[in-house]
DNA sequence: CTGCATGCAAAAAATTTGCATGAGG
DNA sequence: CCTCATGCAAATTTTTTGCATGCAG
């Protein structure tokens, strides 16, 4: 079972050669930052974080390389309520899905064979050959829950 | 049960006094133009709808209601792929996902009350308090898969 | 060498906002 | 009347693209 984050760079090369595409310092760079990143960053914290190894590296580049890594498969990306992409390290072995707190914009991660199952089903059912879904459960975590017992109102907007 | 669709102008009456917010002429036109508007229109497609019965509005103004009707729950929001907002009447009695084709770009609705039984009992565990979620299914639709059999290699972007 | 990749800045696309004017209650 | 809402355009934000130059293979 590959685990995605140990095993990037081989699978990127694969990748890369696969698709007549070159290994660059830059790719090897942001792939790298963004591997060792935990969470779901989005291309700015990305950016800057490979801006200090590598402080004239352009925002175009760190685009084009995070949808390099998606469609290799690497990556994967969503939008959380209206904010910018965000980019996660995809094992393809356990995906997740997201809780996404619409109060402090905290994101836990969960899995559930179960809901999988069902999905699958769906699209059968449908006729519709699926090849990846996206989950995501807006409402309070746990903190934020407590905080506010009976929130009377919740907050009009969470942006 | 309350339709949506066909109760929306009390509904968004009683929202709007109940927020000292005014029913202005463009208000109700938007919400008209929103309501008899099957699918999934985005604010584009709305902002030309309503332009037909009154030139001069302004796409701000479209945004702005837009908003509006979700803030009331009159209206629910998703971004499916990367493209621009889609809006859609929200029914609180008949919540659905979607299966986004990405051939085609066909959004087909379905619910499964299973799975939903299971989000909440997710969040239950995790002590997250849903209030709302999203899910949504990528693939192929039945026209799509059926043309290409057995696509060796799914079109590498579908943007 | 040769062509894909990069950096930069400009362009696009989507959405928000400031402000003077208009109109709902 | 007194605000809140609108229209318009300008501003933001996020992402993409054109192009000359660089560098991987």
């Amino acid at each position: 079972m590959p685990e995605t984050r140990d095993d990037w760079e081989e699978r990127l090369k694969e990748y890369l050669s696969a698709n007549d595409l070159r290994l660059t310092r830059q790719r090897h760079l942001i792939a790298e930052a963004f591997f060792e990143t935990d969470g779901h960053p989005n291309i700015d914290e990305l950016y800057l974080r490979v801006r200090r190894r590598a402080p004239h590296i352009g925002q175009a580049t760190v685009y084009r390389t995070l949808r390099l890594l998606v469609d290799s498969g690497l990556a994967a990306s969503s939008r959380f309520g209206g904010a910018a992409t965000r980019y996660e390290a995809s094992d393809e072995d356990s995906h997740h899905d997201h809780m996404i707190c619409t109060e402090c914009g905290s994101i836990t991660e969960f899995n559930n064979e179960a809901i999988e199952r069902l999905q699958e089903e769906v699209a059968r059912k449908h006729g519709f050959a699926m090849h990846s879904h996206k989950m995501e459960l807006y409402g309070l975590c746990r903190k934020c829950s407590e905080r506010e017992p009976g929130s009377p109102e919740p907050p009009k907007e969470a942006r």
